[in-house]
DNA sequence: ATTTGACATCAAGTCGACTTGAGATCGTAG
DNA sequence: CTACGATCTCAAGTCGACTTGATGTCAAAT
């Protein structure tokens, strides 16, 4: 293979999209494998890059750091298992969602003003 | 109107399905309005109940209790905005969500156990 | 008379995911 | 050699939504 240049952690944040502070304790966590020391500073390797932003992509369906951290270090499969049952929860929160949804429109055209207690809001 | 009877934070505890010092908190913040003081004993109303139910449903698609603050306390009609932007965000999330299915799939199929950087990952 | 149970207040603790701040050190440019 | 910016460590702070614990009051049952 061909030798990579590496990354200093100032490199992969701008890249990443994320503060220096959170790469530290993402490895910290050892999310970030592969991080070299010279000198006592922090080298990256290019697929730092990708793995941070799978990281943050993870996190904005709602997965937590520890369960991120349970799909990159699976060795057993898993994570297939985690994501079915996060979509299972994803879906009936998207049903509640849309619940909810009628029920404040209904609520909106009753004009009684107390979503909470609203009549028509009971046709659930 | 019949009078209502009250009831007590144990009562409306158990019939919302949260605990006490939850009933309390919120109390606190306000979201429960119409909490008469006997004997320094707080007693709720009938709808209470209703209106915790609500709050629950509520944070399970999300929402923070600022924003369910708002919802129930609108008189501009504003809660209708935050809801529709809510939507959207949630439409977002969902689809985020398809993809990073679709690529643990594909990564899942490669076998190359590095779902951050597996090449099967890139048809995004 | 005392114990029990439900209620009260108030301060402090918890958890996750960071952020902030203080003070030290690295690496490079002048 | 010095100055500068980037980096380091370690401890503590933040935010939201509660929970936990200490301590106290009150009414009803034994």
């Amino acid at each position: 293979m061909v030798l990579e240049k590496l990354l200093t952690i100032g490199e992969v944040a701008k890249s990443a999209g994320v503060t220096v502070s959170t790469l530290r304790y993402y490895d910290e966590l050892g999310l970030t494998p592969n991080v070299a020391r010279i000198g006592g500073n922090r080298h990256f390797g290019q697929e730092s890059i990708q793995r941070v932003s799978f990281i943050q992509q993870c996190k904005s369906v709602g997965l937590s750091l520890k369960e991120i951290q349970s799909i990159l270090d699976d060795e057993s499969g898993d994570w297939h298992e985690l994501v079915a049952n996060k979509i299972v929860e994803m879906t009936a929160t998207r049903d509640s969602y849309k619940t909810m949804i009628s029920k404040l429109e209904a609520i909106s055209a009753c004009g009684c003003n107390d979503p909470a207690t609203c009549a028509n809001a009971d046709r659930s």
